[in-house]
DNA sequence: AGCACGCCGACT
DNA sequence: GTCGGCGTGCTC
């Protein structure tokens, strides 16, 4: 007998698998997805291991297979358990990461009345509506009629109703969301003359409808899509079926592909030749990934300024692991803002590339999907998730941008990090990887300079004009704006440089910092601050919307006449949005082409699109935006860039608020000057010292990771200790503060009982947003060189949740 | 989520 | 004694 390691989909299951013998007729193996008994259910799960050991005593039989050959190749299976291990998350939950859209199903719990119907006479008014209910629906699952009777109820008049046998129970599959497309064609059968014979004797018969079908396919000689004929002719599944019935024509169902990538079509481009930077760069890695028989493949970190020509080697190292018959995945931070990404990719590998991200339909991301793992593609692109693409014989993983917190999944589990899975997924397949940035993580970086990773540096900039020099990036001291008497969201300088850049026709990017692009209300009497009622965050006002509108659960609500404190009124707006910069440059520059691109303006990605389109063919001046004008957009007309408020994000508590607000200014710093005409950069302040923001303007990193790796080394922060967050909410602000207080105790408790000194337990303290959506929230943080080793064997109940190397720790 | 098990009190 | 109600613990 053969048993089978199984991973079940039930939350119950957690980190644990489930032994189950294999019945002889089925063929099962690792990776593949089977149907299992649990407990008094029927649960999807994937096979983890076979073994002709049990791992348990009494073990149940597997009691179908799902499909007929493994989905998951066994380092995917190997990266789940690896993943769940160290994210301290549900196998299967890691599992479902790698498995094909679409593929989780339920079996739901179905009650009919029995078909030989019973005494119905003596039954109570609970019985009695079940009963009715059944009746009137033909059917009734589990969870209609708790909904109906409440669970109590519901549970107990099931099982008398049951036990009469009134009614009986099975189990069903729940419904399917995806499905192979297939599109329907006819052909004719018959030959061409007897055909045409046919159809006059069906044109005396009067059968009109039959005879113009055959006399459109006689037509054509290739399979016609029923859609075609359908515009033409009106013609009934009933006419079809009875021309089928006589032999006269064929109907095939043809599959085919939903693609993305259509209408995306891009000529071929021959690779341009390599600057002398990137030559020497490609030179490097093109060594070490023809490197054959190495112990451990290789990653590099290509540390390359924003337009150093990364995109360029990443293509190259790719068409090299393609030569050598593997495939590859890159990795990019949102993939809706790279459309220019993608382009270059399928240009150079045209019909060889699968993008895979959740704004594809499900239909779509199917078919990439099984594309993808039939080995058609070179590449996979995408964001974190595309990582888990199927791709087979794996040689290359590029992550671009590798800093970008969007690598990290935080608000659901398994809270993983794609660069991280990124490397334990080349490990386990002998990919190489190539992480590129212009401003690595500090952890990256150290990483590279212990040798760990192989730093290839690519400092010259790549523009239309040849090489060119970084943007001469000036710092404008706010404080002393406000001693001259300057007011306005502008410094004199920047007011002066927007007027000459726009003189001179080219155009300027105003970039705002997030965190402080919010409308606040405060009352000028009290200095009362509208907050949400749910969250302990405050209100925003929408301008466009006339409305208060709180930014982590929607609420939304009218702006009061009076201050809901004091009463007396006086209502004043605080913080810079994107709609006050916007009045401000039109009272200022009346003349101006003026954009605003913000969240509220580009709901949808076509809209954006078009705003980028407009920009780029200078049908405006100034383009106002917060984080999404930093990313990634290629504008050679843009000269001028200015940081409006480059202090917002200093304040937060995050002992990564300088490498954050570092990244930042560098990315909006790269923004300007990327056409034939040098740009120029100025970034307004209150703390124009502060390394961050020094080291920033002066295109020095080596500088900033100085400062900041010093600071981790004294603080014992990453990477010189790992950190692990965990997170308690509760709708009671007490039971919450006990909760947290209670589990830190027993965390204390466990790491003395185990003797682990470096391991610090900061905490318990209230999270940053202190409340949201209605919930306390209070959060500890652990920090040492393993923290999960202490939290793995710890047992959390409901309403914990764990971030394993969080990118937030507010 | 759903079932078995075991305890307790009301009633036969 | 016996039945129903409820809390607890387990699911290979």
């Amino acid at each position: 007998m053969k048993y089978a390691e199984v991973a079940v989909n039930s939350p119950i299951a957690q980190r644990r698998s489930f032994c189950y013998s294999i019945p002889p007729w089925f063929d099962v193996g690792v990776g593949q997805a089977v149907w299992v008994p649990f407990g008094s259910v029927v649960l999807q799960g994937v096979v983890l291991r076979t073994s002709g050991i049990p791992s348990f005593e009494i073990t149940k039989e597997v009691v179908g297979v799902i499909t007929p050959s493994p989905l998951l190749s066994p380092v995917h299976v190997d990266l789940a358990v690896w993943l769940s291990a160290y994210y301290v998350a549900p196998l299967f939950d890691s599992l479902a990461l790698m498995l094909p859209p679409g593929f989780e199903q339920r079996l739901v719990t179905v009650f009919r009345l029995s078909p030989s119907l019973g005494d119905l006479s003596q039954l109570n008014e609970e019985q009695r509506q079940v009963v009715s209910f059944i009746e009137e629906n033909g059917k009734a699952s589990s969870v209609e009629l708790k909904r109906k009777l409440g669970e109590r109820r519901a549970e107990l008049t099931i099982r008398q109703l049951l036990q009469r046998g009134l009614i009986v129970k099975t189990q069903q599959l729940g419904e399917v969301r995806v499905k192979p497309k297939f599109v329907r064609y006819l052909k004719l059968r018959a030959e061409l003359d007897t055909a045409e014979a046919e159809m006059v004797r069906l044109k005396e018969h009067r059968a009109y409808k039959q005879a113009a079908v055959i006399e459109f396919l006689l037509k054509r000689a290739q399979p016609v899509p029923l859609s075609d004929l359908r515009s033409t002719t009106a013609c009934t599944g009933a006419v079809l079926n009875s021309l089928e019935k006589r032999g006269l024509l064929t109907i095939v169902d043809v599959p085919v592909r939903r693609d993305p990538l259509k209408g995306f079509r891009v000529a071929a481009i021959p690779s341009p030749v390599l600057t002398l930077s990137q030559e020497a760069a490609w030179q490097q890695i093109s060594v070490g990934l023809r490197q054959k028989g190495r112990a451990e493949p290789p990653i590099f970190l290509l540390h390359g300024v924003t337009g150093s020509g990364k995109t360029e080697i990443y293509l190259r190292a790719l068409a090299e692991v393609v030569r050598q018959g593997k495939r590859g995945i890159c990795l990019v931070p949102e993939i809706s803002l790279t459309p220019q990404t993608i382009e270059r990719f399928a240009a150079r590998f045209p019909g060889l590339v699968a993008v895979l991200h959740s704004e594809l339909s499900l239909g779509e991301q199917y078919d990439e999907w099984y594309r993808i793992k039939e080995g058609n593609c070179a590449v996979v692109i995408g964001p974190r998730s595309a990582l888990f693409a199927p791709q087979p014989d794996l040689g290359l993983i590029i992550i671009d941008e590798e800093h970008e917190w969007t690598y990290k999944q935080s608000d659901k589990s398994p809270r993983y990090h794609a660069r991280e899975a990124a490397i334990r997924l080349a490990e386990l397949s002998g990919a190489a990887v190539i992480l590129g940035s212009a401003t690595p993580d500090v952890v990256t970086y150290y990483r590279g300079k212990q040798g760990i990773y192989q730093v290839i540096e690519l400092k010259e900039r790549v523009t239309p004009g040849g090489i060119a020099s970084l943007p001469e990036v000036e710092i404008v001291d706010m404080r002393e704006e406000l001693k001259a008497g300057n007011r306005s969201l502008f410094s004199r300088s920047l007011r002066e440089l927007i007027q000459e850049t726009l003189t001179r026709r080219e155009q300027v990017i105003l970039f705002l910092n997030r965190r402080g692009t919010a409308t606040l209300v405060e009352c000028r009497g009290c200095g009362f601050m509208l907050s949400c009622k749910h969250c302990s965050v405050s209100l925003v006002y929408h301008a466009a919307l006339k409305k208060l509108v709180c930014h982590h659960c929607r609420y939304t609500s009218q702006l009061p006449a009076f201050c809901p404190s004091c009463h007396s009124g006086q209502l004043r707006f605080l913080g810079v949005g994107t709609q006050k910069v916007e009045e401000e440059v039109e009272s200022l520059f009346p003349e101006a082409r003026i954009l605003r691109w913000d969240k509220d303006i580009t709901p949808g990605h076509k809209a954006y699109r078009e705003l980028l389109d407009k920009f780029r063919n200078h049908q405006a001046d100034i383009l106002i935006g917060t984080q999404m004008v930093a990313k990634g957009l290629d504008l050679p007309q843009v000269t001028l860039t200015g940081v409006v408020n480059a202090d917002t994000g200093l304040n937060i508590p995050d002992f990564r608020a300088g490498e954050r607000t570092f990244q930042l200014l560098c990315q909006v710093a790269g923004r300007a000057g990327r056409g034939l005409v040098a740009g120029k950069v100025v970034i307004q302040t209150y703390s124009p010292r502060y390394y961050a923001v020094r080291a920033a303007a002066n295109h020095d990193y080596e500088a900033f990771y100085a400062q900041e790796i010093e600071y981790r080394r004294q603080l014992v922060y990453p990477p010189f200790s790992r950190l692990a967050r965990l997170l308690f909410s509760h709708t009671n602000a007490g039971v919450c503060q006990r909760e947290a207080e209670k589990m830190c105790r027993s965390i204390i408790n466990e790491r003395n009982r185990r003797g682990i000194p470096d391991l610090r337990v900061i905490g318990p303290a209230p999270a940053f947003i202190s409340r949201l959506r209605g919930h306390y929230q209070w959060q500890i943080l652990i920090c040492g060189t393993a923290p999960v080793e202490i939290l793995g064997d710890m047992a959390f109940p409901q309403g914990w949740i764990l971030d394993i190397d969080p990118v937030g720790v507010v």
